[in-house]
DNA sequence: GTAGGGTTAG
């Protein structure tokens, strides 16, 4: 009996239906509760809460696994090296506020039991720490291991990258013994988090000619594809559809169905490359969807001037009866934005959070200041500003200094570029637009003297360049 | 006598 419900429960670990009943069987058969039986041996009962905490955090009830954990000291059973690593996923998961709390305690009770010195334990406080910019606390829990493998120096590569560090990272990765795919892939996913996305495919080549310790080639996997492909959509200029595309044919040459991560990166990489053939072929070829795929093909089109097309799409993904979020909105209301329509943008506005449940942000309104201020609606602009349940920041009062720039609001412009350079007195283009809307008003006093605060701040105008892209040849015109 | 790391949309 026993035997047959761990037998199920591992075979059972991702789906959440199985599992549920097999853990009300364990608790009416007792299992869950220490045996007075000395036959009974007590490394059963922890392995039974070991799997069911792992199969708990596996189908994102993360704070379940907490319960269950708990429940396991409740009824005084042991907790080993097994329980750990799982729970420390589950506060990085849970996230929040939170996680110092548990995260602390859990690394209390870790030393309390005297599995601290067990590698995995510790490589999963070396992940938790940098996850949450403890970067020093990683690296402290890092150097404490005796021989890091290569799973603990993967851990602290991603950590390096998620906190800014791609030198440590770097660094790191050329000292290693041994890389496998996951190496290659943190630095890779590092360079893009942290926008150095030329970099970030120049590692992806890097590691396509590069052999592994045996002599074989490493061969990315979906995570490595994905994470060169959204480098590869934020590169500039022509590069961004030529390495896309070599990357697209890579994974069509050796990988069978597109996953949903995979199809969203492609949408993405064509959407942001201008190609929006490519960004509806891969939409449309793709079986599985989720919301965040119709999302970054609504942004596509309300990205490439079609944005009637972007809100047509977004129709359809409500007769989907698919949940919008966040993003969603930003990309409608961008599309509104450029293709001026006022009405429908504010009435978006206004159902997201009566409708949908998605209570706007600050990017949210400066998609809407962005709306009226094209629209020459400046009283209704400044209004929405005024009854923000946050302060504006920079990027809403910009939306607004471009508007003004555009129909000549010299009056309104000039409040809001103070405001702005307050708020960002390093931003050379700040002073430009504010000095543009003088001198397009023919106020040349105001206009130098703007100019000369720029200069006084230590301010170095960048040279605008418009830029055309023929073929692989770029012509460069400064202003 | 089970386990740990990397991934998409603004």
């Amino acid at each position: 009996m026993l035997e047959s419900l761990l037998h199920l429960l591992q075979r059972f670990l991702k789906s959440p239906n199985q599992i549920k009943q097999i853990h009300s069987r364990l608790i009416t058969n007792g299992h869950l509760r220490r045996n007075p039986n000395p036959k009974f041996s007590k490394w059963r009962t922890t392995l039974f809460y070991n799997t069911l905490i792992r199969a708990h955090l596996g189908f994102g009830e993360a704070h379940k696994a907490f319960f269950l954990f708990t429940q396991m000291l409740s009824h005084q059973a042991h907790p080993n090296s097994h329980t750990f690593p799982p729970l420390v996923k589950a506060v990085a998961v849970a996230g929040g506020g939170g996680w110092p709390c548990y995260g602390r305690a859990l690394h209390a009770q870790v030393v309390k039991r005297g599995v601290w010195g067990d590698p995995v334990v510790q490589t999963s406080f070396v992940s938790m720490y940098a996850r949450f910019g403890e970067v020093w606390d990683a690296r402290k829990v890092f150097d404490e291991m005796t021989e890091p493998c290569v799973v603990a120096c993967n851990a602290m590569i991603d950590g390096l990258g998620k906190n800014g560090d791609m030198g440590g990272a770097v660094w790191m990765f050329e000292r290693m013994p041994e890389r496998d795919v996951v190496s290659w892939t943190s630095v890779i996913s590092g360079f893009g988090r942290n926008g150095w996305f030329g970099e970030g495919v120049w590692f992806f080549k890097r590691m396509m000619g590069s052999e592994d310790v045996r002599g074989g080639f490493v061969k990315p996997n979906e995570a490595t594809f994905v994470s060169v492909l959204s480098s590869c959509a934020n590169l500039d200029g022509w590069g961004s559809l030529y390495w896309g595309k070599q990357i697209h044919g890579h994974v069509v040459r050796n990988e069978v169905q597109l996953s949903v991560f995979m199809g969203t990166a492609l949408v993405d990489l064509y959407g942001k490359s201008g190609c929006l053939t490519g960004a509806w072929n891969v939409f449309e070829e793709m079986r599985v969807k989720e919301v965040c795929t119709w999302n970054a093909m609504i942004s596509a089109l309300s990205l490439n001037g079609r944005e009637k097309e972007a809100l047509e799409l977004f129709e359809k993904m409500m007769e989907k009866r698919l949940r919008p979020n966040e993003v969603t909105f930003v990309a409608v209301l961008t599309a509104c934005a450029h293709g001026n329509s006022v009405k429908c943008g504010l009435d978006l506005f206004k159902s997201m959070s009566k409708d949908f449940g998605v209570e706007p942000i600050m990017e949210h309104y400066g998609c809407v200041v962005d709306l009226l201020g094209r629209a020459g609606l400046f009283k209704e602009a400044t209004e929405l500003l005024k009854n923000m349940p946050f302060e504006p920041d920079a990027s809403v009062l910009g939306a607004l200094l471009g508007s003004c720039k555009i129909h000549g609001t010299t009056e309104l412009g000039n409040e809001v570029g103070k405001k702005l350079i307050e708020l960002q007195p390093q931003h050379c283009g700040r002073y430009l637009v504010l000095s543009n809307i003088y001198a397009a008003n023919e106020r040349w006093d105001h206009a130098a003297s703007v100019r000369k605060a720029m200069v006084h701040a230590g301010i170095q105008k960048i040279p605008a360049f418009s830029r055309i892209d023929v073929r692989y040849v770029t012509f460069a015109t400064k202003e």
